[in-house]
DNA sequence: TATCAGATGATAAAGATTATTAAACGATTC
DNA sequence: GAATCGTTTAATAATCTTTATCATCTGATA
């Protein structure tokens, strides 16, 4: 690893007070250091490479306390509910971030999306998919009823 | 269930090919006649309460016909595969309705998103997050390879 | 009503994620 | 640099979710 590498994690951490450990640094590589959008057990087997002896556990640990933090994001808020929708009309869902909970809106409260430019060559394009992402009604209560 | 109901579900079966079953179509009423987004096991709950001997797998494997035939649709092409973003740049995604690839695109590209109305009240805005479905180019030549 | 492809229910298996806990480690202080 | 303390890790079990298998049953058709 290089040394600004390394440094520039060690930074990370402390300002999201994280103790540093060889773990946390080579799985934040194995993510950082690369285009793609992996899974856990992508992630496990790229770090396993230098780090024989990693648990998977610890991976999923770590990747929950770095997107908690802040420096990682998931890709979809979704990952871990097979919901069905039975409302085949074109429209909108607003997403609760905190509890998940997920709401119908209609098609036209959004202007239609634009394309500024081109698609990467040789992608069919199929629709486009707004998520309106935020804390729903009952979170926010909850959460103010907390801090007061 | 009314009759007009039930008519409906077996000309939809129909015109989808698929037999009618008593479990067919207490699942697909259990979904199309509630306002939610409901998960298998809360389907199956529901259902249960009319045809007590259901079974789990029965609801998996019927929505999955739904789903498949058109009938009904999934909220999010993410269920079941957490993915991870090192990339905190505000950004879109591409993503592939056949393999679930995911490509980052370029915030630029798409025009902002313009909110033409009012959000449900209590709701907290937090992002608008645009997701670009279609197939992939890899999937378009293993698809047109098929069919020649 | 008899036939049969397809659907169901019971169950096992597989896959993904989380909980538990003893041992190891990193940061801090001396 | 060693001692201390709170945190992190690895191993493992447990839990949840989803899929596979297969014998039995049912709906559609003649
Ligand atoms: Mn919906
Ligand atoms: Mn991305
Ligand atoms: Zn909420
Ligand atoms: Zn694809």
């Amino acid at each position: 690893m290089r040394r600004e590498t390394y440094n520039e994690f060690r930074h990370l951490c402390r300002a999201h007070n994280l103790a540093v450990t060889h773990q946390r640094q080579r799985i934040f590589e194995a993510v950082a250091s690369r285009p793609g959008h992996y899974s856990p057990e992508e992630i496990y087997e790229q770090v396993k490479q230098d780090l024989p002896s990693i648990s998977l556990a610890t991976v999923y640990k770590n990747l929950k306390t770095f997107i908690e933090a802040g420096m990682l994001r998931e890709v979809s808020l979704h990952h871990g509910a097979w919901r069905i929708d039975a409302n085949l009309h074109p429209h909108h869902h607003l997403v609760c971030t905190r509890c998940r909970s997920i709401l119908d809106l209609d098609q036209d409260l959004l202007a239609p999306v634009k394309l500024r430019g081109k698609l990467p060559s040789g992608f069919k394009l199929e629709k486009f998919s707004i998520e309106i992402q935020g804390v729903c009604k009952a979170c926010v209560a909850s959460e103010s009823r907390t801090h007061n």
